[in-house]
RNA sequence: GGGCGGUUAGCUCAGUUGGUUAGAGCGCUACGUUGACAUCGUAGAGGUCACAAGUUCAAGUCUUGUACCGCCCA
């Protein structure tokens, strides 16, 4: 096999993606005793287009599957679509112009299904594009039978050991979704808000002003906190105070209430936020519902019922201006709790909601954390923080519609929670009833659960899923727990912290031994995080792949390390392209030389290599060495660079132009250059394979399969540094030889000469016996790299010698040229 | 308010355990088409390493503080 003259990523790329699909290249092999490396992959969301930022995390745990798989790492690496859940349901609405809640069930189901099914291959399309190492046969969706089926299965398992309950409690809701939500689902944001002073008013009429960003609250108002140690309320402790719309509520004492913001007097409603739900508890205060799960108030706000927050605060406003009960208003920046799928201010309701225990398992949870291996390691106080802030249950129900139902009916006649049998899985609680009546009181009626679960509860089962527990629980148990969970930052606190606490309640194990935490794919110019739901990236990265090929995205993906941001950069991406197009370009004139037999004689004697062959193996060496070990501290970044540097500054500019005379010889004198030509570009090509691997294996099934003897470069084993070529003096000669060259060209450059000027003879001095030595036994490289049709060592100079360098404390001391 | 990360050339970034003259890519300037490559080559210009104090023979690197940026959490 041998190359085209030139090459082309648009047709050569895809190609090679077919090539290794026929033959299985990148598949798990459940019968091979080699050590496993298997990857929890994320599962993206459906709700849109995958964008650069995808491509960005995606590319980087691909170098690590292919990297360990080049090590003889038998690579689990499966592929998975988070399809259920809001994302999808955000994504339909949009898309058809509709509300769930306003078409029947199974009709917003079949357009959720259908959006997620196109958006997969949409996903899997521009995966296989991008050339990752996935083993296609293991996909799942969060939506299939099994994924039903286990998610269902999760809950009857917490259910049963008293770790999931159902409370009525006040509740995170969010009012655009009309669903309630979890703590991990909310965002802050910044704005600005107008802080409002409201006259309330002392038993004996004395005005106690209080000030509030939510007026709209006043009707659900129940209590006035200050601080117990601020003296200007000591004496009104446990009275009562009136509010401006004329309730009458008492003023406590709590340390939680800061003297020091507004005027130190707070108005506790039923619930502003989370400060507010604490107080109610601690207190046993009433509780007031205002704001209903429309997010309108309600009746209990006459006369205020039925107009949105918004509304009711305006109107609230002016009914109290007319009092004159408004005593300032003033601009303050605020932050607001946002729901992160809408941006829409959350509110705190009182509902029933299925929530799963987790604040009385921090120690263990943190425990969980600590034995994890986080890449990079500080990502690893993000999960720490979390956990030790916690402050809510995981509440797990969604008034939603497309996602994984409850397994469960409540007993019509004692209200009892009826759960499905496990054989019986998945089942949907509206289609069938229970096949028992009711353990309790034996009622054969029941009422159907109809939320369903939050996402997150199914995917935190993905090591589960994807390892396709309880449906080949041989492979399972290969593959679990996971070597890696690759995931960007943002949903530690979700996809990683959820991951933990199933693993902990299900098996008491680690879901995974390691993480490695990817940073965002960014847009130019502060635009921010880019992201599906929002807009997506200025550039959509099948069209950069068309224009630039894949290789050259990828080697935008593995200029930043782990867990660092990165702005999308096409010029770095255009960076790639010309490295692909340099490695063709090398291996395209390296071609005639290495097909030669010769390149099989591993066992030439050292006077067959020039101090340029020893210098390349030696640099070849200290890369190989250098590079493994980047590679396995997950630095693939600095891996990458320190090759490239390798490649085109020692192999290319300055080795290729030394070696080149005698490979065109093609006589016993090129049988050295030949030797380290094969071995360091093929060493390049290995090295590089984990980043750029449709350039790397289009060389080498062009040049050095047949001899390699591996069916693709990404079976091939990675290279190992051979320690003959490990010496010290080898570098240093190269060294010299470059700075003789570099001198030359500077000449050259200096007097307007083109560098492939010929010159009739170089004069080089030194009174080192070493660099000499090193000088005479380069005279073929050195003609080849400066054109001088003859070199000299320490010999006489004639007397048209022209001094073009002269360095008194160099260890050569000058050199002249004579110009033809 | 707490935590984490960052601030190095016009831009994007690298600088390993402190150690000669702080590097790369892109951009810029000049020259050049050389028997693989103009998606190229050669040469060159360009930095008081955010600021301040400290430790040290020696600080981009360690300590403390300040400012600004980003993220996470209250």
């Amino acid at each position: 096999m041998s190359l085209p003259k030139r090459y082309h990523p648009q047709t050569a790329e895809p190609g090679q993606q077919a090539h290794w699909q026929e033959q299985g290249v990148y598949q798990y092999d459940p019968a091979s005793h080699a050590p496993r490396f298997t990857i929890d992959t994320p599962p993206p969301t459906v709700s849109g287009h995958l964008h650069l930022g995808h491509v960005y995390s995606y590319s980087q745990t691909d170098f690590l599957a292919r990297f360990w798989r080049m090590n003889g790492r038998n690579v689990y690496y499966p592929m998975g679509y988070d399809d259920n859940g809001l994302p999808t349901e955000r994504l339909v609405e949009k898309r058809h112009g509709i509300r769930a809640a306003d078409v029947d069930r199974a009709t917003f189901i079949t357009h959720c299904l259908a959006a997620s099914e196109e958006a997969e291959q949409d996903y899997r399309q521009l995966w296989q594009r991008l050339g990752l190492s996935v083993d296609w046969r293991y996909s799942y969706r969060t939506i299939d039978d099994h994924s039903r089926r286990l998610a269902q299965w999760s809950f009857i398992d917490l259910h049963r050991k008293g770790l999931a309950y159902r409370q009525q409690s006040p509740t995170i809701w969010c009012p655009e979704c009309q669903t309630a939500i979890a703590q991990a689902d909310v965002d802050d944001l910044e704005r600005e808000t107008t802080f409002y002073t409201l006259a309330f008013h002392l038993p004996h009429g004395a005005t106690l002003p209080i000030a509030t960003t939510r007026p709209e609250l006043l009707p659900a108002c129940v209590a006035v906190f200050v601080h117990p140690g601020d003296g200007r309320y000591q004496s009104l402790i446990g009275q009562f105070v009136t509010t401006p719309l004329g309730q009458t509520v008492p003023l406590l004492a709590d340390p939680a209430a800061d003297p020091h913001k507004g005027t130190g007097a707070v108005m506790c409603c039923t619930f502003g936020d989370t400060a507010d739900v604490a107080w109610q508890k601690t207190h046993h205060l009433p509780i007031i519902d205002a704001i209903g799960r429309d997010g309108r108030l309600t009746a209990a706000a006459h006369p205020y019922t039925g107009l949105t927050v918004t509304e009711a605060r305006q109107a609230i406003i002016e009914t109290l201006r007319e009092q004159g009960a408004v005593l300032a208003a003033q601009p303050i920046p605020q932050t607001v709790r946002v729901h992160e799928r809408c941006d829409t201010p959350v509110e705190y309701v009182v509902t029933p909601q299925w929530f799963i225990r987790v604040l009385n398992f921090k120690p263990d949870l943190l425990a969980a954390g600590e034995q994890i291996t986080w890449h990079p390691a500080h990502m690893h106080n993000r999960y720490r923080q979390w956990v030790e802030n916690l402050s809510w249950d995981w509440c797990i129900s969604r008034q939603r519609f497309f996602g994984v139902p409850f397994p469960l009916w409540y007993c019509a006649a004692c209200g009892t929670a009826v759960l499905a049998d496990e054989a019986d899985l998945p089942v949907d609680p509206m289609a069938v009833r229970p096949s028992a009546p009711c353990p309790h009181c034996h009622s054969t009626h029941f009422t159907p659960e109809t939320d369903v679960f939050d996402t997150w509860f199914t995917s935190s089962l993905s090591p589960q899923i994807a390892g396709q527990w309880q449906h080949d629980d041989e492979l399972y148990h290969q593959v679990y727990p996971f070597t890696l969970r690759p995931q960007a930052h943002e949903i530690i606190r979700t996809w990683a912290f959820y991951t933990i606490v199933k693993s902990h309640h299900h098996f008491g194990k680690v879901p995974f031994e390691q993480v490695a935490i990817s940073g965002w794919g960014l847009a130019a110019e502060g635009m921010g995080k880019i992201s599906k739901s929002r807009g997506g990236g200025p550039m959509s990265p099948l069209a950069m792949i068309e224009q630039y090929s894949a290789d050259a995205v990828r080697y935008w993906a593995a200029s930043t390390s782990l867990g660092k941001d990165a702005i999308i950069s096409e010029e770095k991406i255009q960076a790639g392209a010309k490295l692909v197009n340099k490695l063709y370009n090398v291996a395209k004139f390296s071609e005639k030389f290495l097909a030669q037999p010769l390149i099989t004689d591993h066992r030439l004697p050292i006077t067959a290599f020039t101090p340029a062959d020893r210098w390349l193996l030696s640099h070849t060496a200290r890369l190989i060495q250098r590079n493994t070990q980047l590679w396995q501290q997950y630095d693939y970044a600095t891996a990458r660079s320190e090759t490239e540097a390798f490649f085109w500054r020692v192999l290319a500019d300055n080795y290729l132009e030394m070696a080149k005379m005698r490979l065109y010889a093609q006589d016993g004198a090129a049988r050295g250059a030949v030797y380290a030509l094969h071995h360091a570009l093929l060493t390049t090509l290995k090295l590089f394979a984990p980043i750029l691997p449709h350039i790397t294996e289009e060389i080498y099934q062009g040049l050095f399969a047949a001899t390699d003897g591996a069916p693709s470069i990404h079976r091939a084993h990675w290279p190992v540094a051979d320690p003959t070529w490990l010496e010290d003096g080898a570098l240093a000669a190269g060294e010299l030889l470059v700075e003789v060259a570099t001198a030359v060209r500077r000449h050259k450059s200096e007097h307007n000469l083109s560098p492939g000027t010929e010159l009739a003879a170089l004069y080089l001095t030194t009174d080192d016996n070493q660099i000499a030595h090193w000088l005479q036994q380069s005279h073929a490289d050195l003609m080849s790299i400066t054109r001088a049709q003859e070199v000299v060592v320490n010999g006489r100079l004639p007397d048209n010698a022209v001094i073009i360098s002269h360095e008194p404390v160099c260890r050569w001391r000058w050199f002249v040229i004579r110009n033809a």
